[in-house]
Parts: structure tokens; sequence; C-alpha cells
DNA sequence: AACGCTACCTTGCATTACCAGTTTCTAGGC
DNA sequence: GCCTAGAAACTGGTAATGCAAGGTAGCGTT
């Protein structure tokens, strides 16, 4: 039990929260959304990245589609759908009520 | 991919920093925990809780002692220690880096 | 002694993130 | 054409955690 595992089950659940937030902004594809969120200081490797998307798109809240690239092989280009757009409203009522309920913990005198 | 499995999931170790918090401001047993966890809209079972009291204590971060119920069978009063007080100060900084981290990406225009 | 309640604990399952690779595709040099 | 380098996507295997559904034991009441 040390701290950077903790930090690790922290984020657990917090990363798909993320992703549609930023695939919801207009079309990325996996090393942008590497780069936005290493940005905002949240490291994330690519073996978690590419099961989190293939997940998204099962599920239906998100979609992509193949664009080739000036220099390299083709990329994914992930949006958002209307699933998914419905969902990450709920997701951000959770993340809104996740953090009233540790104000109320942290802050009780 | 629904949304209570998700909240689950965004939840994923931060009941832990909600425990410290709690025993850090006295001796409570896991009834006391779960009330408290219930006012703040964290909803936990024993099954969750008591595999973690135990992992907090065999990590040297809580310490308990047994104290007799006028009513009902003995109960593990737990308390912070010194480690448990430092984990929790790095615990604090971790959430406020979340929080800004999920602020920031969040909001971007 | 039988029952119910309380408190503590355990097992099996599902989910998720990380690590360390592998495969596929394109571009460019020989 | 052939080979290498690099980019992009993907794939087991492992570890950690929460939950559901139980089980065990002590205490008081009837």
């Amino acid at each position: 039990m040390n701290a950077s595992n903790t930090q690790i089950q922290m984020r657990k659940g917090l990363l798909e929260f993320c992703i549609l937030h930023i695939i919801s902004r207009g079309e990325v594809y996996a090393s942008d959304m590497i780069d936005e969120l290493t940005e905002a200081q949240m490291i994330v490797v690519e073996g978690t990245l590419y099961p989190l998307l293939n997940r998204l798109k099962k599920s239906g809240l998100a979609t992509y589609k193949w664009i080739e690239s000036e220099s390299g092989p083709p990329r994914k280009y992930y949006t958002i759908t209307e699933d998914g757009k419905a969902f990450l409203a709920t997701l951000d009522q959770t993340w809104e009520s996740l953090v009233h309920s540790i104000q109320f913990i942290t802050t009780k005198h």
C-alpha cells in the first residue's frame, strides 16, 4: 500500500470520463488524447487507452472513422455519439456528487 | 458499460482516502464509518469495508483496540497512526491534483 | 436453550489499469 | 524490388479493488 498505487486506484474509472470529454470536443486519435491527458497531468500509456476506446466503441458511446495520415499509417479518429453525450451528462453529475461527498468527509471538523 | 458500474469504478481508491479521514478524527468502529459515509452519500457495504480496514492495519496506517459494547458483541475501534497521518497528507495532495486535472479537461472550451 | 441481533470476516467474481510485448502499415534509402 | 525505421493499433498476463453473498461468533431477551 504505497502512494503511487493509491494514485492509480484513485484514477480508476475517471479515465473513461476524461476520454469522453476529450472526444466530445472534436475528432481526435489516440496520440492526441495522450497529449491532452499528459497536459492535464493524467499520464496514460497506449496499452491502457486502446482497450478503453474499444470498450467505448463496443458500448456505442463513441465511434471512429479511418483517416489517412500525410506521413505514416492511417489513424482512427474518434467522435462521441448521441448515446455517449447522454452518458457523459450522467458522468458529469456523478463526478459532481463525488466531489461533494469527498468535500463533506474531508472538511468535517 | 452502465452508469452504476461507472460510479463504482470512479470511487475506486477513494474509499481508502475517506476512511483515513474518518478515523483521523477519533475512534470509530465499522458501523460508525458506514453511517458517516452514508451521510456523505458514499454507499459502502460491509464486505468492502472490512477488507479495507484489514489492509490499513496491515500496512501500519491504522490501528485498533477492542472495546466492549453495552449491548452486543465487542467492537474494534480504529484510530489513525503517525504513518497514516503522513500518508493521508499525500493523499490530500493526490486528490487536489486529481480534481485539478479533471477540472482542466472538463472545462477546456 | 432457542432465537434474533450485532459485529466481524471470507470467498468468488467482475472490472480496470499497467507492463511488455506484437502486428500492421507507410515512407524512405539502398 | 527489398529492407529498415517509425507510427499506429492491438494483445496477453498481472495486480488491485469493490461487490454480492455468504459464514462465524458473541451478547441479550424470551
